[in-house]
DNA sequence: AATAATTTTTAGACATGGCTAAAAATTATA
DNA sequence: TATAATTTTTAGCCATGTCTAAAAATTATT
């Protein structure tokens, strides 16, 4: 069994290592996404190494193993599934899901995920588009793009967001945008990067910032 | 805010303060609930008392202050909500819960145990038959007696239980026993204070220890 | 290749929460 | 009431997880 700090340090390495394609990921960067001091990361590093969790070369970063990455998958799952619950059952709104769910994906209890997942029907994805992995660990990578990348004329649906926050998810919900919706790119402005897109029946204006936030399904 | 050691002391300090009519509790009853040893609690009543949770006078044992006890059925109240939902959405049965809820209590956020007691239907009993506090930490009394109390003839409705092991509990499962069935004593055997009871159609013999963990609605 | 800048690790400290063993206080017994 | 037994507290130690400051290693720059 790991602590919940041992758990916040394996998903964070877990993350980190998905969108880096770097091998070893950096004392720095584990600490600069935990909120924490390198020291500290060394520190915690050497204990999961001790535990074979991560492979650890002093002065080289880390990467996790097979059994670090399954670790990993779990609480990633526990994390959706728990915000799934939020939303669909609890009346939260997907700005408001993280925080708790930072605390819930450290339960203990396998009956609670197993009957969890049956009670919300086994859900796909999470309330930001993100998928749930299976109780193997195994997950479907979906076939996305940035917005930012569509070509003028293109179109296709809102599937996700990169960005978690809740002043960004606030102002996509202030703005109509949301998960399934369909989105086209009118016009793209070279001068600032911004995006002119048709979302139902009306036109919209946003800025490059936000078209790189945005996942869209072709 | 309290750590979830802090809490499970406050709860234990509370439980305990609420079935022994003695005022001051001792620091061996605290360590023998909280399986612990007595130095350890010497050490937490310290740190409680200077949050203003306990009033403590050395040698003297420790009482709740208002501020505690409403802490104290706060997590209670969590607690026994988590119970709910566990036994009335995830298909566990009463003796799975506890240890479930024992974690679950410890999750903070004000929004969540809210929302959680809409989506149950504002519950007013956990699976065990105990009352769920209100949030401004109001509990109901209920008036029930012990099994063991109850003379020849009498009978009422099988509202709690004493003993929330998973032994006892599916010790009842098994005969039969549950929460909202009528139980009428036929017979009280002086020789080992065991009971002949009826139980819906059938006669069914339990010994003293199990009426002295039953509580009856006349 | 040597030096400078940056990153990472180590050393030493602190807070929390737990333990054992010994001392002090309280309660029970003779 | 003196002594014995029990309870409670204190003292000192340990593990986890954090931090700052200094040392060591790596990477970048001249
Ligand atoms: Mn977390
Ligand atoms: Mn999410
Ligand atoms: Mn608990
Ligand atoms: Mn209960």
């Amino acid at each position: 069994m790991f602590s919940q700090s041992e758990e916040n340090y394996i998903k964070a390495i877990y993350h980190l290592a998905v969108d880096s394609s770097v091998k070893g990921i950096s004392t720095n960067a584990i600490a600069k996404k935990l909120a924490t001091k390198a020291s500290s990361v060394t520190d915690m590093i050497k204990k999961l190494s001790e535990k074979k969790v991560v492979v650890y070369k002093k002065y080289q970063g880390v990467t996790l193993t097979d059994f670090g990455k399954k670790t990993a998958t779990n609480i990633i799952r526990k994390h959706r599934l728990w915000e799934v619950f939020l939303v669909e059952k609890l009346n939260f709104s997907w700005d408001e899901v993280h925080e708790v769910a930072e605390q819930l994906e450290h339960i203990k209890s396998p009956k609670l995920i197993n009957e969890l997942d049956i009670f919300l029907g086994f859900p796909k994805r999470d309330p930001h588009g993100d998928p749930i992995p299976d109780s193997e660990g195994n997950l479907q990578i979906i076939e996305k793009s940035l917005l930012a990348v569509l070509n003028k004329g293109e179109e296709g649906i809102c599937v996700g967001v990169d960005d978690t926050s809740s002043e960004f998810l606030q102002f996509l919900d202030k703005q109509g945008i949301a998960l399934g919706k369909r989105i086209k790119v009118i016009e793209k402005e070279p001068f600032d990067g911004s995006f002119l897109i048709q979302l139902e029946d009306k036109e919209l204006s946003i800025s490059n910032k936000i078209a790189n936030n945005l996942y869209i399904q072709k």
